[in-house]
DNA sequence: GGGGAGAGATGCCGC
DNA sequence: GCGGCATTTCTCCCC
């Protein structure tokens, strides 16, 4: 592909704002915030209407490397050879993308305004909580959701048969010691806030992890075996329907 | 783009393993680790070498949707219309993409098998205080790496002036309430483990909340401010080269 | 393969 | 903008 035919197609779709994808050997440095370097290879690189660009390699799931929204790109050739520059002021990040050869280039304009509905998140999992409460034990009382949030980002707080104060914390797939010291911190900070001592913390999710477990156990608190909303749903019938729809 | 032509030439290039990429009007359904739906839209499909597909809006860093590594990809029309069915037994996962519309399609076979180098990590801090133990205070002593996996993650372990065990954990960017705790947490295990009552805790960090000062001041812990390096090395430079090398 | 933690994390919501 | 936190997080390292 000549030179002057890319840089052409390239502005031209800038300026469009299309989707710009291209393939092409090449290498990349960035500066930001930190610095790499990538050696010669063929790379799919995408640039986005709103100025995003993703440096994608054949393989793996995420981008080697990119350059968020607010940039600017340039097609620039000098006695070095063909590069895309890159620059995002307000991040003060910086990338050179050297050009050896181009495989391929497309643009495209695209028009989009949907957005995702996700079902099975941790949010579901407290709303789930906050409808039925017994999931979490016979006698268990969620407290309005207004309640919650002068005293921090706790998932669910409610009340216990005895009337104890009862802090839950959701994971929606297996808690680590990481979702245990949180657990604490609030519990913690609830102490100090309300003066209770006796306080429960408990964790529902799924699946713990054993040292998560341990954990959870030396501070006293408890852990409720609670499976996020439509999680898996469809896999978990047994036979039937589920051996055509996954292979 | 007929049907035909577009199965034709995604069937070939699946089978070299190329990398695919088209735009299409599409909507899609996933079911997996959660359940999503996505209303009709233009976006850029792509399927690498490993089977990994990402459906990218045109707008946004991250996929929309996407399947991981170890996935099959077909294309197939019903009485309902033209889909892109991905599957992935292994880890229970589906993806239905309805295809109202192709705009293009570019099948590519890339060789690739460089990998990042990159500067600046969390490492690379660490790295920098085992060989600049001053930039955390004089007296500061780093014992052997090798005694630090024996008690857990903790970045830097060493002793100060007066011997007393010190626990460091470094953070690259701005240091939080999940960095204190996380401090807390290795200090509190080492306690344990060592016996010893008086070990103390230091937050390295370019960085820190006032929320996690003010924990990290209530459990008697310190910050230093240390930065990472080569972290934005190049925009510090006053004046000069950086008005040329930033817009 | 699971556990633990970093990431140029990203994205969302709240103040 | 920062802060706090979830994420179909992803990725790597280590056991």
């Amino acid at each position: 592909m000549e030179f002057d035919d890319f840089k052409k197609q390239f502005d031209k779709a800038i300026d469009r704002k299309e989707t710009v994808v291209f393939s092409a050997d090449c290498s990349v440095c960035y500066s930001g915030r930190a610095e790499s370097h990538l050696p010669d290879g063929e790379r799919l690189i995408i640039i986005k209407a709103d100025s995003n660009l993703l440096v994608h390699q054949p393989k793996g799931t995420s981008p080697i490397n990119y350059m968020k929204q607010g940039s600017t790109h340039q097609v620039v050739a000098n006695d070095e050879g063909v590069f895309l520059e890159s620059k995002n002021p307000l991040l003060k990040e910086h990338m050179e993308i050297k050009l050896n050869k181009i495989h391929f280039l497309k643009t495209v304009k695209l028009e989009d305004n949907a957005s995702l509905a996700l079902a099975g998140s941790e949010k579901d999992m407290s709303d789930m909580i906050m409808r039925k409460p017994e999931l979490i034990e016979s006698g268990f009382r969620p407290v309005d959701r207004e309640e919650q949030t002068k005293y921090g980002f706790v998932d669910v707080l409610g009340t216990d048969s005895a009337n104890n104060l009862v802090i839950v914390e959701c994971k929606r797939y297996i808690a680590d010691l990481q979702a245990v010291t949180q657990l604490r911190r609030y519990v913690e900070k609830m102490i100090s806030l309300k003066g209770i001592k006796n306080i429960r913390g408990i964790l529902a999710a799924p699946k713990i992890t054993p040292n998560a477990e341990q954990m959870l156990k030396d501070w006293g608190f408890e852990f409720r075996k609670v499976e996020p909303p439509n999680y898996l749903e469809r896999h978990k019938k047994k036979q039937g329907k589920l051996d055509k729809f996954i292979a």
